[in-house]
DNA sequence: CGCTAACCTAGAACAAGTTTCAGGATTGAC
DNA sequence: GTCAATCCTGAAACTTGTTCTAGGTTAGCG
């Protein structure tokens, strides 16, 4: 696993020109506006592809389908949530709290933008097996954002990265519950809450 | 919530006649047939409607879509499963181990039909708002099955309650992450053993 | 029995994701 | 600057979930 704190989230495929960095980030801007106004079924291929002045078929080179394209999305909007707890770290005592905070800042964005998040953690948690790549770039991304959380003074324990996924698990599958509507935000911060408990059970001090 | 043992998974709306009971049962059973045979894909509502002797429009009448229809067949399979834990119920000492134990029985059950699992959880996690119901009483049945093994004296705290919850989540996320083979059999397990500790952690005597 | 409402069937039609194709534009190598 | 390879465009076609329609069937009831 790696463990760098800010990676190029893209693995260098061929490097893309000037142009086609552009392209990317018009799709990608696309993706996201649609997807706020109004979650998974708004981001429409087809209006993607004109929003982004780009021909469908491009649209699907670079993004082989509906699925790749928001995972890659969700990338991006990590990725700067990432770089935003880098600027304002939490500043809880103890690992467990500062991860439950760090957490729930999260879900606070997604609250401002729950379209987006509907968009985003459905593409996610759909995704076969033809997307794992990405889909384990995201899951990378949650883990190295909840271990700085941990702000731990060495590398993590087997049992603590155990503790971690776990933590994903819930992070994820929780976030189902609420946008679906079958949890309210304060279950969902309880859950939370009580899965960082896992973070002092597996501390090896403890 | 009910907790009651053994609930009828239908809230009764109009009794059906032995004639569309018939029906239905053919249209679950051509569902499960074919998602054994290649998962969430290899559903199509075509087919099943083909293979269950029923025209389209009926299909949809008694699901109004693919995500029912699936939600539907994870039903109709925990069921099953509850009463063969209901036969052979698990042994072990303590509730964090019979926990345990009892969801890696149903994760070796899925290891034998793995297509099968795909879809249903597949569905279980794309359902939006509109499923709400049909998902809900597949998580009180998994509740149901969690709070059996766990072979509690008294009615559950609402921390244990939370555990359990926590647990679902753990439970549902690691499957979608071996199903889209972003983690092994191995790693599920570990998974799962680690969040069964919070049992232990809030257990009242504790 | 005969009526009526609800139900069922076959099949067309529609929507959105995905694929394909012919031709024009860009790019990198020489 | 020219050529070949690659990329991009616009548009049509294909797939599968979903909806709609017109007509036949069934079930309960007087």
């Amino acid at each position: 696993m790696r463990t760098d704190s800010t990676p190029s989230v893209q693995p260098a495929s061929p490097p893309l020109t000037e142009r086609q960095e552009a392209r990317r980030r018009r799709i990608l801007h696309a993706s996201a506006r649609l997807a706020r106004r109004g979650g998974f079924d708004a981001v429409q291929m087809r209006e993607v592809a004109e929003t982004s002045n780009v021909a469908l078929g491009t649209l699907y080179r670079y993004f082989p389908s509906k699925i790749h394209l928001l995972v890659a999305t969700m990338q991006d909007q990590l990725q700067q949530m990432h770089e935003t707890l880098h600027k304002r770290p939490p500043s809880e005592e103890g690992a467990a709290a500062r991860v439950a905070e760090t957490l729930m800042r999260a879900f606070r964005a997604m609250q401002r933008e729950p379209h987006l998040a509907d968009a985003m953690v459905r593409a996610l948690t759909f995704a076969d097996r033809s997307v794992s790549p990405e889909v384990d770039t995201v899951s990378r991304l949650t883990t190295t954002i909840i271990l700085d959380a941990m702000g731990l003074e060495s590398a993590p324990t087997p049992e603590q990265l155990s503790a971690v996924r776990v933590i994903e698990h819930t992070w994820h599958s929780a976030l189902i519950t609420w946008l679906s509507g079958r949890a309210s935000i304060a279950q969902v911060k309880i859950d939370i809450e009580t899965v960082c408990r896992l973070i002092d059970v597996t501390d090896p001090r403890g």
